[in-house]
DNA sequence: ATGGATTTTGCAACCGATTGCAACGCCACC
DNA sequence: GGTGGCGTTGCAATCGGTTGCAAAATCCAT
């Protein structure tokens, strides 16, 4: 079948090892048997089985890629970055769809089977116990788009969710709304319950606005529509924060097709700042996630971990800002 | 570190072939010694290297899903369907992101590396050099999306875009337009290729009829944009046919706010029919591609090819029908 | 109890690599 | 020519499993 180290070998007229050697770097061997091997292993074509050599070395090279957020399209550009700044470290992502799983357990047996060197979980919907079953396992792992906590027992990148809340309220209340609510994402998601706590903490500084709040089953456009006509129907609020730019769009949609407009009758701020966010069609106002320093990082957070897998746990958190567009009633 | 076949051996008082043997289908082991190996087993917390595996029996379960296509929301979907789909059937999905790859070889270097047991192409827009040296190399391989030939070289999973395009001249003829275009994807894609082709042969029946083309830079909301922005500039057609979905959505966007409207002053109809396509706000008229059966048999098919790899290369094509929705001026 | 058939078991070789160790070749220097 | 030192090389063990083969254990019928 495929050409291994000993036709190599064989065919250079040298040992094993020296073929072994000419491919690990750093390794000595002489610039004879060096150009020796190379011209047999060009021959035959050969290229080292990484899988083999893990045996070893201890190293698969392998990064377990989990999410479970395969409905929010802003997902595709995450899955984008990660994948290139992976492949540029010389690292292969294994995709996990983790939709349908509830026992993290299943994902570490899984992520052991294929000894991973780490795993990147990428999700702020699923439960903080997935990463920290990786953690236990001694498995590295760095949790994207996760809580932030003040004491982490995993590697955190993302965003302050809090104030994110927190943010949009004040931006709400700075446009004069007098009812307003949140349009949160899961109930219990994580991402949703911190939204959800700086959103309440900052709009109990102003007791005149009447404040409400309600759950979409999933960050997906389907969801944010189908909670927003359920919303239409008794009375809605003023003007809307929505848990995610995709459910903001659903709402819109909503909205729209029940003949009214935005934002004269309702006003909208997202949160991600997509791609799509800025579609003449949708301009919507929206507070902005930067994903792409979140992916960077992570990254980076992860390689670092595979060298000193004792690395403390470490949250590292990205300012976010507003990006104001056409969703929202203009400031007083 | 972690635990192996032996030390679960000893701790069970058997020999490690005997605890090899409890976790392979079919061997033989007495219920007594199985018991023994289970409780060792559970006990430690083992669970078997799949990749130490693999090299006696030459088989990973790791299948490359390689794509470029991370611009089009469609192949979250993919993405979804696909890891899905693979994982149900105890395979693991290497995610390979070509973005910026132009050489095969190099592609299947990284596959020959982690021996991956077969390979999934999922890109209308990557040459089909990349599926055939895949092949050349013996790596199982499928190509979803792919160009269907009269004699194919490789596994090709998709539809029939040559008929996809007369489908789309047939709809925007019976719809009274004599200004018609095509908005394709980019030029070098055999899916482009394909679809012009299908789309003139048509046209060519009504020599009455005004018929141009240009080319987007990718199946990106952006590129279909950007291009129709330039299109305007200069006495548009009053219906496009869009490569793409994402392309019309883009277009759309464009024709907005130029302040036309859709489709008193323009018509479009895409083809894919994403998600977004029904959203109040697009309401695209379409082609319907069957996503989720076009996967589903990729599946199937790259599975049989690890039983059989000397399978004869074969063309599955499914039916494409139209969507009607509003961005198209009713039949006359 | 005996013998033969059938299952179960362990040994040892092997998969494709890496690596510690000792032997080797080569050169410089005395 | 002998010695020391250094870079290079090959041997052999090892990583965590699988598997052919022969020996051992079990079963069944007589």
């Amino acid at each position: 079948m495929a050409v291994t180290l000993k036709d190599v070998a064989e065919r250079a007229g040298v040992s094993r090892s020296a073929v072994s050697r000419t491919f690990t770097e750093g390794a000595s061997v002489s610039e004879k048997t060096r150009q020796k091997v190379e011209a047999a292993a060009d021959a035959l074509g050969y290229s080292p089985n990484a899988l083999a050599s893990s045996l070893t070395t201890g190293r698969t090279k392998l990064i377990g890629l989990v999410s479970n957020n395969f409905h929010n399209p802003i997902f595709l550009e995450v899955f984008d970055l990660f994948t290139r700044g992976l492949q540029d470290r010389g690292l292969r992502p294994l995709l996990v769809n983790l939709s349908n799983e509830t026992d993290p357990q299943n994902s570490v047996r899984m992520m052991r089977q294929y000894s991973v060197d780490g795993v990147i979980v990428a999700s702020s919907t699923l439960p903080p116990s997935f990463a920290h079953a990786f953690r236990q396992a001694r498995i590295p792992v760095v949790h994207s788009f996760g809580r932030h906590t003040s004491n982490p027992e995993v590697h955190v990148v993302g965003i302050d969710n809090v104030e994110c809340g927190r943010m949009a309220a004040r931006e709400l209340v700075a446009r004069g709304y007098k009812r307003i609510a949140f349009l949160a994402g899961p109930e219990n998601a994580t991402s949703t319950q911190d939204r959800l706590a700086g959103f309440t903490e900052q709009m109990a500084k102003h007791p005149s606005i009447a404040v409400t709040h309600s759950f979409a089953d999933a960050y997906s456009f389907d969801a944010g529509r189908a909670e927003m006509l359920r919303l239409l129907e008794n009375s809605p609020a003023e003007a809307y924060f929505c848990g995610d730019d995709v459910l903001s769009i659903g709402a819109l949609s909503a909205v729209r097709s029940a003949g009214l407009s935005v934002p004269d009758d309702i006003g909208f701020i997202g949160l991600n700042n997509m791609q799509m966010s800025k579609w003449e069609t949708i301009d919507l106002t929206t507070i902005h996630q930067p994903i792409s320093q979140i992916i960077t990082s992570s990254i980076e957070l992860i390689e670092a971990m595979l060298e000193d897998p004792a690395r403390y746990p470490e949250a590292r958190l990205f300012p976010c800002h507003v990006v104001e567009r056409g969703t929202l009633a203009p400031r007083m």
